[in-house]
DNA sequence: CGGTAAACGCAACCTTGTTGCATTTGGAGG
DNA sequence: CCTCCAAATGCAACAAGGTTGCGTTTACCG
């Protein structure tokens, strides 16, 4: 069974990155690549950890902030602050769809669950403000919390 | 019309302090007398900017953290990361009314803005969620900000 | 192939927040 | 009012996360 690979499905980072308008380099390949692979948005640090490959040369500090900022500006990566007051880094395709309904946080387990609902219009902004972006959190406790707790 | 001062109006923060079973010093009451008296919640640069009175002793860099710390740990105040990352503490008990109406929140200087209109009702939750609270956030660049940079 | 703007590496720097330790002080108890 | 000590403060040093400046390298356009 020789099968080759899906030539379509190598160099996704590429395609994406070429297609956003910014020159391809081996680190931004490598880091949205990383950025697709992970399962929860990743810090600095932590990119940095698994962006050690002996194989590979090793990337400076300050370029990988470079990279992550320049993802982020070209709307291949979303950045956000974790609880700590760390960014963190997760790759834009999937999170894209999350802008256009409302979020339930459960504040015991910490889960995010997406309703059915989208957000509602934002209401008139002060004279000068820019508007970027919408979230419509509510808070509380899960189904599966409550059932827990409320013995 | 000679009015005396309330008596018990005077001397708030004190006797809150007091009340949480924590020694009451000069440094304390400025710092929760500040923060019942801001708008917003403040980061402790812009709280350190408010304490900078010729008229008081000069507040420790330190000290002022460990003060917020104490603060929150004896539940006197609130502690929150904004969209910077950077802490911002509010007196506790101001939030309640901070449920009424929508935020903005600036990327840029990570201020936090109250908005007029009220946030907007909660769509259904699926069977077993109980909710708690709601966000209506606002996110982007302020007026002050916007000016700065777009010149 | 060049030529050039963008990206990179490196050093220095900044902001936010913490830790260790010596000194001062609030306030409980005499 | 005085004594005493745990708690609070001041100061220096440290640490993590992030940014800036600048000279060198590289992607990619013609
Ligand atoms: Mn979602
Ligand atoms: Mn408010
Ligand atoms: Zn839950
Ligand atoms: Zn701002």
């Amino acid at each position: 069974m020789a099968r080759d690979l899906a030539p379509a499905q190598i160099d996704v980072s590429a395609d994406l990155i070429r297609a956003a308008g910014v020159k391809v380099t081996r680190g931004r390949v490598r880091v949205l690549d990383a950025l697709h692979a992970a399962r929860q948005p990743l810090s600095h640090a932590e990119l940095e950890a698994r962006l050690d490959d002996p194989a590979e040369p090793a990337m400076d500090r300050v370029t990988l902030y470079r990279i992550l900022d320049s993802l982020v500006a070209c709307g291949l990566a979303l950045k956000a602050v974790d609880t700590r007051g760390v960014f963190r880094f997760s790759a834009a395709g999937a999170q894209r769809q999350h802008a256009k309904h409302v979020h339930f946080r459960c504040t015991d387990c910490g889960g995010v669950f997406c309703l059915k609902a989208e957000p509602p219009p934002p209401p008139r902004l002060p004279r000068g403000f820019r508007l970027n972006e919408v979230a419509f959190d509510l808070r509380g406790t899960c189904a599966g919390c409550s059932s827990r707790e409320g013995v």
